[in-house]
DNA sequence: ACCAGACTTCCACTCAGCGGAAGTCCTGTC
DNA sequence: GACAGGACTTCCGCTGAGTGGAAGTCTGGT
């Protein structure tokens, strides 16, 4: 093993290379003439094309009026079966809309996945401060209200993970060292909720708690980012962590406990 | 051309096995042991085991703690960039929610794919009858409110196509005949709502309304879906049309011009 | 009319993918 | 605790699906 030497320029497989199709997608790029996607894929362009053409006929891309590519309908449904994305947001929605209306602020709703957060739903308040996260967007952990709570909760051998790795500072008071960071993480813990302060814009900060599944783990976090000027963010603390426990309730009632009458 | 004569047991390309196992998803199996997706897909064994090894390497599939595979988070990632269930999504939930608010039923947002609503969104109010649709879910045009809406205003190819085919029943109401749904769609493009009455389930009856475009063409529908007893669907008629052209107005304020304040 | 760029089609070579078969790892049964 | 059955994993030599350079077509700009 090891000691190719070489770098690969080309994946090989078709599957890789069908998903890297896929993959030359993302919020920046929805749309793509059929030069680019190859270019972003790194294929020549008759493989793409040829590729690009049963993605298309299968419903997986869409080809629109301008002859520009877009990911398909079809693979937004099967997208729609991720369990941890879809069922999840369907219990959490009711909630989300109920903190997004009583705070006015933007609320969030995200889960982990490798040493990043995915948001997997946004409503946005009418007074609310404009954020960078989106639907489907990622960001680091540590940076975060909902990351800082999912880590906290994460298995010992990826907090280790996160770490040890480097920090990306965004703003003056982005956490960027371990020892800050754990205590935070230590915080979060015995707190139940995580304050991510102007970490990753000057403008925000956001207040995050976590939702639970029946065992007792936590599968996501949920958040309000209000604006940094003026709030205090303790006044945000019990809607929070209310609306977390609502979710929680939602996914099933916790297991292994007997629950007096 | 034609006349290969035999069906065709093996679909042969790489693609499209790739695409099969992931259509081998559904909502009645979002999780998947490799035997069983590789028996629904069509491959063989070793095929599949090793084609699922790379979209699970990928993050297109998931295996969870009993080994079974599901939808990865990636994919739903990519499936998010789809621009026509996100962006419409993200313009019509503040109009579901207050619709939902409103009159505490069921709300939906669909949108048209080949001769199939698709939808969208779907908000459950808290007294609601239970219906059996669900985000990502299809049905056929002839049969719901949203669908009639889509279908009054497609391409007349597109109109003839379904009124070709066989319209099929599913309740006593259920439109079955070309000259009945051809008077329907008329009514439905002079009066601007469309009427489902217990074409689906006899329990329930939809109204429906067109979302457009700035450009004026009908992108989505959005409808009620109400207890059948004892409603009056044109109490409902103004809310559902209100809220449709809530949601057309924030898609596009007649060609990109900022709203002064 | 001409050109440039983007897209589409063609086709012979070749190596990635195939899948039967054998091996491993569970889990439930007697 | 031996065994059967089922599910998953690995192996490997054959072969046709996939490749991609090149040539052809379409489109819009000048």
């Amino acid at each position: 093993m090891g000691s190719t030497g070489r770098d690969g320029p080309a994946p090989a497989t078709v599957t890789q290379r069908v998903l890297g199709l896929l993959a030359a997608f993302d919020a920046d790029h929805p749309r793509l003439a059929l030069t680019e996607l190859a270019r972003r894929a790194g294929l020549p362009l008759s493989t793409a094309h040829r590729l690009v053409g049963e993605l298309t006929g299968w419903g997986a891309l869409e080809r629109g009026d301008d002859g520009r590519y877009r990911i398909g309908l079809r693979l937004w449904e099967i997208g729609a079966l991720a369990p941890r994305s879809v069922g999840l947001r369907e219990a959490a929605l009711p909630f989300l809309t109920d903190l997004q209306e009583v705070t006015g602020e933007n609320v969030q709703l995200a889960v982990l996945d490798g040493t990043e957060v995915v948001y997997v739903e946004r409503l946005s308040g009418r007074r609310a401060v404009n954020v960078i996260t989106r639907v489907g967007g990622r960001l680091p952990l540590h940076a975060t209200g909902v990351g800082l709570v999912l880590l906290a909760h994460a298995p010992p051998e990826l907090q280790e993970r996160v770490l040890a790795a480097p920090l990306r500072r965004y703003t003056e008071h982005t956490i960027t060292t371990p020892a800050q960071l754990r205590r935070v993480l230590a915080d979060v813990r015995r707190s139940g909720v995580a304050v991510s302060d102007r970490q990753i814009e000057l403008v925000a900060l956001s207040v995050a708690a976590p939702v639970r599944a029946p065992g007792g783990e936590v599968v996501a976090a949920l958040s309000v980012v209000v604006p940094a000027a003026g709030s205090d963010p303790r006044a945000y603390v019990p809607v929070v962590r209310a609306a977390a426990r609502g979710v929680s309730r939602v996914l099933g009632p916790p297991r292994g406990v007997a629950v007096g009458a």
